[in-house]
DNA sequence: ACAAAAGTGTTGAGAGTACACCCATGC
DNA sequence: GCATGGGTGTACTCTCAACACTTTTGT
């Protein structure tokens, strides 16, 4: 009841009984990844009226004893099996005909899973959830396509100025892996060279010594993320991804 | 009751009966000014246990029929008076002890007003809301420290890469007045001419082509923020304070 | 030898930073 | 005439953008 007490004088406005019952509140989530050169994200098939057989953002109810980002970590988990990954909260949705069954407020978070992980445990069986690649999602239930629309806008944003963009790749990558994924991102062709004198020059990624033989060209250098170098310019302000 | 049909599967948790009860929703405000050279928000003194007389951030329940923003804007005018200003969704606090009294999650919007508004309307007796410099707080009640602290965290990054700055004057400013703000909000000096040389540089304001006699000294140029070069700069991807 | 991706430097333009003096006014 | 804030320019550094060829591997 934050704020109430304080607030209530009579006159202030017409507050009597049920103008302020209680919403209910979700967490949706909007997991994002990168497979086959594309941005994808997951969405589940509904089952329940009305938006049987539409996609929908994977979410739930915010149950009493959890924090909303628990709340999000435990969906997460729910869908995808994975629980240690970057998870953010990125807008509350709570226009009042948004949900058309009932008043329901729902945060957002947005989530980024490495792309070689391997998700979707057996609890969600392919028929009901699926990736889609950005470029052609299908019609969304709820407000959920603006939602996805807020949400990739933000996730171009931090990619200039956070590192969420190794979020997207396994613990070593290639800088041309690395490369792809601003690209895919951000929907434009980068210089290489530029590219990898700016990545180097932020200190933030290690060679691991190793290299990645791919197939048929030369071999690629691996990279890690150095987490020792990235705590530097997290307190110089640069970067903050987490 | 977004997602909640389509994540009903028997099995993916304990979802029975009371466990997701519907919370309480808040909105709360985070209301910015500058006055004599100093950042300054609006807190109210609650008046009902168990925190009586603590000072605490303004806000009030979301009501049915209303969006959060709507909420929040009414929540604006009752407080202050004013409505036609900037304001913007901060973020959601929803930790499950946050209030004592009941699960409440707090939507939190800051708010900007310019430092010519005469706000407090005859609603707010003097007694209970007042404006505090954010150098000297008093102890708040709820999480509200934590919430204040994260507004002016992003009222500093805002005030780099968008025109929230020019929010807190009046109409018609001189340079010396816009450099204030940011000095105040930054927390640091900033030289002069490289600060005009940049503002100016923006192609956002334009002189009235009056100026300001504030007194002893040579009279200052009115500006004025110019929309439709503003205009331009959104385009380009700038600056995006509304 | 050739196909395919990896890897590598230089140059020019623009932005940011540091820095010191004269100007217009009221008293 | 002096105190007070208003107003102005230049030089250096650093970052960003444009741009093309050689290297290493598998076949």
């Amino acid at each position: 009841m934050a704020n109430k007490a304080g607030r209530s004088r009579p006159g202030a406005g017409s507050r009597n009984g049920s103008d302020f019952e209680h919403p209910l509140v979700t967490v949706d989530l909007i997991i994002f990844t990168v497979r086959d050169r594309e941005l994808k994200l997951l969405l589940i098939k509904r089952g329940d009226p009305p938006f049987e057989g539409m996609w929908a953002l994977p979410g739930g109810f915010v149950r009493a004893s959890e924090s909303l980002e628990v709340s999000a970590r435990r969906e997460l988990e729910e869908e995808t099996g994975v629980s240690d990954i970057f998870l953010e909260q990125l807008f509350t949705f709570g226009e009042p005909d948004r949900d058309p069954r009932a008043r329901v407020i729902t945060v957002a978070y947005f989530a980024i899973i490495a792309s070689d992980r391997r998700v979707l445990r057996a609890s969600a069986d392919a028929a009901d959830a699926r990736w889609f690649s950005v470029a052609e999602l299908p019609k969304l239930a709820f407000d959920h396509e603006r939602i996805v629309e807020y949400a990739i806008e933000r996730l171009r944003n931090k990619l200039e100025y956070t590192t969420v963009g190794f979020q997207l790749l396994p613990a070593e990558f290639t800088l041309s892996e690395l490369q792809h994924i601003y690209e895919v991102i951000l929907g434009k062709q980068l210089d290489k060279r530029n590219f990898r004198k700016k990545i180097l020059s932020l200190d933030v990624i290690q060679e691991t010594g190793r290299t990645k033989m791919d197939g048929v060209h030369r071999p690629a250098r691996l990279y890690r993320f150095s987490e020792a170098r990235f705590m530097k310019l997290r307190d110089k302000g640069i970067l903050f991804p987490f």
